[in-house]
DNA sequence: ATATTATGTGTAACCGGTTACACACCGAAA
DNA sequence: TTTCGGTGTGTAACCGGTTACACATAATAT
């Protein structure tokens, strides 16, 4: 392996010089950068981040900390959040937290001995004051931590207006609403948009929470539908529970979108192989995690940041499951 | 930051003495043993593991490099490598390779400079040559890169033969196999195990290739399904295929499983969410995440490995897209 | 009794970089 | 001419560990 004094050497300058010449910090003569840029092109020289990292305190790792990777919001979010440190030279670190602050203070602590960058942060029991003191640049999802760490969430109230209104525009006149848990961020902005929606339509409505969890949305959907047949809507929050309610709609015997139509929240991919198709509220979920992973950077590189809360807009995508608007 | 010198001066010994200690490496005193201990606890001293880094070239970091994480085979793989990892100390590092060799060259070269302790590696278009040079343990999935190299996969042979069998016993006369690119090894061993099991039963049948794209395979299935509406059942070599097939027998008008029974390949959880829920061919994914990652971090610290290959097993999961078997 | 081996410890070099500091040179301002 | 700020460079300390080596002592073998 070359180190950077096989470099000084063959170039005829010190180590300083050629360091100096890396990291573009202090003066360097032309002749100088020329003769390093030579002998680093001859030698094939690359520097050594672990050495770097030792003096500099930094890295270019970046954690990120989500509750679950199989969780099928996360996957694209992942992704996104990979692409764009990958562009900026960043690494990133998979950290599936359970939800567990035990876990995530961890991963945190364990982190932070490796120099890491920065943390993108995806949870809902967030030890607030635990991240909040964690001294290192942090960006969150669909939670503030604290005003000066900055979030990035989808217009959730929005999206739960826009998708109660097509169902309204649809002729629903007895909608039920799944609710999402109640220590979820996003769960309870749409609740507030459902709310903001029906009230102002005066129609009847019913509102029961359900976890983001086929199965159990499932059953308590089949549950409910048996207990009021006159509900002629669903608007579930996440699209797994929609799903849920497509499958006890199917064994209860309501046809879909006939008798009762669905929407979902999310925009998962497996909305489309539903059949029929999942009407729902899409989350631009590639894109906050693009959004994040570049806010995090500029942090890190500390650049000035315009912002400290973003809203990714969302996307009605009609499918099957709601039929075409009355006139 | 309290360092090793701290300690050893405040346990009245040498730096040595406590490195010692710290790694269980040469001898060191009961006496010093104390001294040290009670040091560490007082100072709350915890070792930098990138100055360690430095010295023995080695790290905890575990490269994970699949083609996408959005693919839905792969979370429940990172989440098993991830879990194990986590248990042994090791950290992981999300690596999408999109299936390009230069992506993955890129992520093993950064990674390297890292000291990072080795990789899982999926994929599909392996430069062999340049992993078996890559000189750092590794595990494969699904694809054996050379001999040296541990692998592990589904007993995908075995499971394509259950999977048509299942259909058989249930009265299928006419079966479509839905094959997947000729690229991918697994698919190839589906392909076999369906021969295999389709050619001792002497009923008529019929492959199509068709990509793990559910659009696509939609489009496929629904042309063949007019073509030869003899067919009365479908084995996909993936359960997002099978969706697709699903799809398109509810477009064309065929009932499942009434006149058209369908059986997957995967097991992923979208399967049981649709109406249908899809029988399917189950892969124990997060086994072999599990399992790949025990046997890299085995290879990791030099202990044996006593087997080269791994086959783990697959189970059928009967839902509804076939019916009961026939006497 | 001496030779040999096992046990225990400290000093200092080393891993591969970054950077504070000292110093030298040069042109411009005083 | 002196003074001074901007350039340019090298030496050596430092980041926080690991480990080769030298040395000392105790235990065992001969």
């Amino acid at each position: 392996m070359t180190t950077i004094k096989d470099v000084a050497k063959k170039a005829g300058v010190s180590v300083a010089t050629v360091s100096r010449f890396l990291n573009d910090s202090g003066y360097v003569s032309a002749e100088a950068a020329k003769a390093v840029t030579a002998a680093v092109e001859e030698l094939k020289y690359e520097l050594n981040p672990v050495a770097r990292s030792l003096n500099t305190k930094k890295s270019n790792l970046i954690g990120l900390i989500l509750p679950d990777i199989t969780n099928p919001f996360f996957p694209e979010l992942a992704r996104a959040v990979e692409d764009v440190a990958l562009t900026y030279g960043y690494t990133v670190v998979l950290c599936n937290s359970d939800e567990n602050p035990e876990k995530e203070k961890n991963y945190i602590e364990t982190l932070k001995k490796k120099y890491i960058a920065g943390f993108i942060v995806t949870s809902n029991q967030l030890d607030a004051p635990h991240y909040a003191n964690a001294n290192v640049p942090i960006v969150a999802l669909d939670r503030t931590i604290n005003e000066k760490i900055p979030t990035v969430s989808s217009n959730n109230k929005e999206g739960a207006i826009m998708g109660t209104n097509a169902l309204l525009e649809r002729g629903c006149r007895n909608i039920l609403f799944l609710r999402g848990p109640e220590e979820l961020n996003p769960a309870n902005d749409r609740y507030e948009g459902f709310m903001e929606a029906i009230q102002s339509s005066n129609l009847q409505y019913q509102v029961v929470t359900c976890p983001f969890h086929f199965a159990d949305s499932q059953e308590i959907v089949a549950r409910v539908l048996k207990e009021d047949p006159t509900i002629d809507g669903i608007f579930a929050s996440s699209d797994v529970s929609a799903a849920g309610a497509l499958k006890a709609a199917s064994l209860v015997g309501k046809r879909v979108p006939e008798e009762l139509q669905i929407v979902g929240f999310d925009g998962v991919a497996m909305g489309e192989m539903l059949s029929p198709g999942l009407t729902t509220v899409a989350q631009d979920v590639y894109k906050m995690g693009a959004i994040a992973a570049r806010v995090l950077i500029k942090q890190i590189e500390n650049k000035k940041i315009d912002q400290r809360f973003y809203e990714v807009p969302v996307k009605l995508i009609i499918r099957g499951t709601t039929r075409s608007v009355e006139e």
